[in-house]
DNA sequence: CCTCCCTTGTGAAACGTTTCATGCGATGAC
DNA sequence: GTCATCGCATGAAACGTTTCACAAGGGAGG
């Protein structure tokens, strides 16, 4: 039905052979100017379109490098999106954007058609770290793969995240100070290693000077803030709580202001991420901001660079370090004024 | 390096021939079981990925449909976009996301893509929506293609979309019913159509109740909404304001706030699309509610119907209702707590 | 006039599948 | 014992590119 117009019909209306046509579309400057004035003017008039598949089986490969994410649906991962983009776009690769949803079946199956498409690339955040993940089967098989906002370590593979242990860290450190004594942290599935790091660097940093207990979730999102909130003060009577994400601490806000709960003179909430709508919630959040477009943009240049030096390549991993966004939410309570300092970003 | 081994090497190693690998992959029914159980081994032993380019290349189209957004940082859309993987993941077919971030020209290079790729199917929110766009090429070149969030009317194609203009009256009835008497519209760029018609939407609805004045934004986000908030009053001294989406109406609410503007007493919000964080804002956000996610699911049932469909298939326009949910930023004016969020000066 | 080189253009081979007409041995019907 | 039938496997022909070795024509240098 489609386009039936090949580099063939081009030829025959131009009056020359199909390989003077490929020359022009991909070697200009090997045809002669009025030869390659004719084909482009075949193909203006035949409405001709490249046919990528074919394309790519010559090549071995495709154009495109994929980023698989954890979940569309979280601010700070689209603005990783945004930042991969537009790296990728000043060297003309196309991003594919795989929406693993935190599933490790998801995940996999786009794996699988990646694979089966020769993407050039993958960056991705794992569900499924395990040794013998399907990632690590790709990462075998010769796909450069970078990690993005996971773990240094591994060498076989390139990795760019910011530093979490030392986020759990200032965020412990900021509400230790804050003279918080019980304090809670929420987040899960333990799987997810920024949840386990996020809550070693409180962990470490409350260690003495606080009690910590966890109120695991099943996964990151506002919901299951929302549920955990119903066993905040139960788990010990904690003035603070230390979320996962800002997602979830979103959803902490909600479910205790609901309960009548107060955000910060009762509760102290302390995020994660500063997406942009930390600075907009009801009670401002306080977070642990990480510099997430950029943390796009870097996975993506060393992706290409990898996918560029063919031969050999030297893995890196960059770690960019998380900064604490003090505000209303978990403010020194009673003490409304003091010295607000919290803006919202620019752009 | 990478993956050299194709279905010729399995046959040569299960003792088969080519064709017959091909059947065990596609009609493994045809297949003996024994031999089909060889060419299985082979096919684990080598680590066979199948090659799509080849297999597309023969097929004469890929198994992918698009979605081109307009903008991935927009919980709206990302919401639409899990929609529609959920319905496209129950037949099997992958989406692939592309973000044209209101950019005419990146959504015209996405779609020079997808059609390179023979892409299956397009779900767009376009940007350019002009008689001889990039989309107008596609469509009439035979690929399906559905507009999500967009007009009815054309007949060349199906579309999915929300009654915008009932949202904006919606939005207009409650303002006015709410006393107010001089409300302002804050949105753009007028090229997009939700934002007219969201315009003439509460235009209709005021007409001869109140003074409606509008605050245009170059594009729809919190940045631009805050921008905005500056020019808010002095554009008429407005009592209201209806932003053309949540992500303008969580801006101008911070805007107006820094500015000591309360709301809602000084000024009610009524904002657009219902996100997800839009309960949570710090003034719960009044808005108007789309289903986001069933927008994405029917647009991809739409696609997936016409994909089927080949030869006769009528093009058909899905109009969903939004639903105006009020929360405190334009509630009467009660005395709730005389907050005095008057607020510091970003640094 | 012969060589050599340079510029343009050509034709065919490959890329890895899927598909289709065909082959071939065995089974059952007559 | 012959013939149609069935079940399974085969080989070759596409699919639309890119690439590469080579040919044709034309100047320039000798």
């Amino acid at each position: 039905m489609s386009t039936t117009t090949g580099i063939k019909e081009v030829a025959r209306r131009a009056g020359v052979s199909i390989g003077t046509v490929s020359n022009v579309l991909n070697r200009p400057e090997l045809v002669a100017s009025s030869t390659r004035q004719r084909v482009l003017d075949a193909i203006a008039e035949l409405g001709y379109v490249r046919n990528d598949s074919a394309r790519q089986l010559r090549a071995g490969h495709s154009r495109q490098i994929a980023l698989v994410v954890l979940d569309v649906t979280n601010p700070f991962f689209t603005d990783v999106v945004r930042g991969a983009e537009a790296a990728a776009e000043e060297h003309g690769v196309m991003v594919v954007v795989c929406n693993s949803g935190e599933d490790a079946g998801r995940e996999h199956r786009h794996l699988d058609l990646l694979e089966e498409q020769r993407v050039r690339g993958v960056l991705i955040t794992p569900v499924d770290e395990s040794p013998n993940s399907r990632l690590e089967l790709l990462i075998q098989r010769g796909t450069p793969v970078v990690l993005v906002d996971r773990g240094t370590g591994r060498h076989s593979r390139c990795s760019v995240a910011v530093d979490d242990v030392l986020g759990g860290r200032l965020a412990g450190e900021h509400l230790v100070e804050q003279g918080h004594r019980r304090i809670t942290f929420v987040g899960g599935p333990a799987s997810i290693t920024q949840v386990r790091e996020r809550h070693a660097g409180i962990s470490a940093a409350v260690a003495g000077k606080a009690e910590l207990s966890v109120v695991p979730t099943p996964n990151l999102t506002v919901a299951a803030g929302r549920a955990a909130a119903a066993e905040i003060d139960a788990a010990a009577g904690s003035t603070a709580v230390f979320c996962a994400n800002d997602l979830v601490a979103l959803g902490v806000l909600q479910g205790l202001t609901q309960r009548g709960i107060r955000v910060p003179q009762d509760v102290a909430i302390v995020g994660y991420d500063d997406i942009e709508f930390a600075a907009a919630a009801a009670v401002p959040l306080s977070s642990v901001r990480q510099p997430r477009e950029q943390l796009g943009r870097t996975a993506t240049a060393l992706l290409l660079e990898e996918i560029e030096d063919d031969g050999r390549h030297e893995h890196r991993h960059v770690v960019f370090q998380p900064e604490l966004i003090v505000r209303e939410s978990s403010g020194r309570p009673r003490t409304r004024r003091p010295s607000q300092r919290d803006s919202p970003k620019g752009r």
